[in-house]
DNA sequence: AACTTCGTACGAAAATAATCGTATATTCGG
DNA sequence: CCGAATATACGATTATTTTCGTACGAAGTT
């Protein structure tokens, strides 16, 4: 068993999941180091949360050096598209249209001319169905 | 203290929104046997959490019966858009785009034509500026 | 070699969330 | 009036998540 079935990492998780998909490769303290940069903990309460990812096999680690690497076993498109499918049926009542409508009306995250015709464009595909 | 600065109902807290949001008022019975409908709890479980969201300000509740009629005291809108703001900054990057192409792509919650319209309408309105 | 630094392992405490049993009061049907 | 049903309060338990102390070995420094 490679990638869980049912992924559901928890708050702490997907900031490390985050950081994994970002640097692709990194080492414990490399995480911690960009973890600490927004929070304040400790070394090896990043050390255990990684082991515990790894167990549940949310990332996997080459463990041949002393110094383990790790990266994300789970896929960050898949991830999301979970995340967020759960965040419809919770929050927006199975509907992704009020969510889309929220998200492209907010204001503190606009999108782009360049962005919106990429949005004009995927609509466009799921019409001609 | 009405209603709190930072909200962060937990998971079962925001089912128990949705009801409320559904229904506007309501009893904890009513809302027990709704979320009865899609999972197997007790009662009690369902009254102890409506008090604790009492307690934390995201729910109001007129206590001058001998069944206490609850609401919600937290806007839909803003705590939608509130937890879709953390979404966006946490999992995709600060941009709204890539989650409403997720969202839009999703199989499993399709949107129908007319929620299509809607979406190109605001799209419309959007390219305007 | 002695000392300090850096690494993992691991157990366990602390914090948070969810669950429910039991007590007790009120209401309702008969 | 009596028993069953229904209501809240609340403590306690369980589950989950987060945190970190301590141990201990390996590597680097002087």
């Amino acid at each position: 068993m490679s990638a869980p079935k049912l992924i559901k990492p928890t708050e702490s998780e997907l900031e490390i999941l985050q950081i994994l998909w970002n640097k692709g490769l990194a080492t414990v303290r490399e995480v911690h180091e960009e973890l600490a940069k927004n929070k304040d903990v400790g070394y090896t309460t990043t050390l255990k949360l990684m082991q515990i990812m790894n167990e549940k096999g949310i990332v996997k680690r080459d463990d041949s050096m002393r110094t383990h690497v790790y990266q994300a076993a789970v896929n960050k498109e898949k991830t999301q598209k979970h995340l967020l499918n759960k965040m419809i049926d919770s929050l927006f009542g199975g509907s992704p249209t009020q969510l889309v409508i929220q998200a492209l009306g907010d204001e503190s995250h606009k999108a782009s001319p360049e962005e919106l015709e990429k949005i004009q464009a995927l609509l466009d595909s799921l019409k001609k169905h």
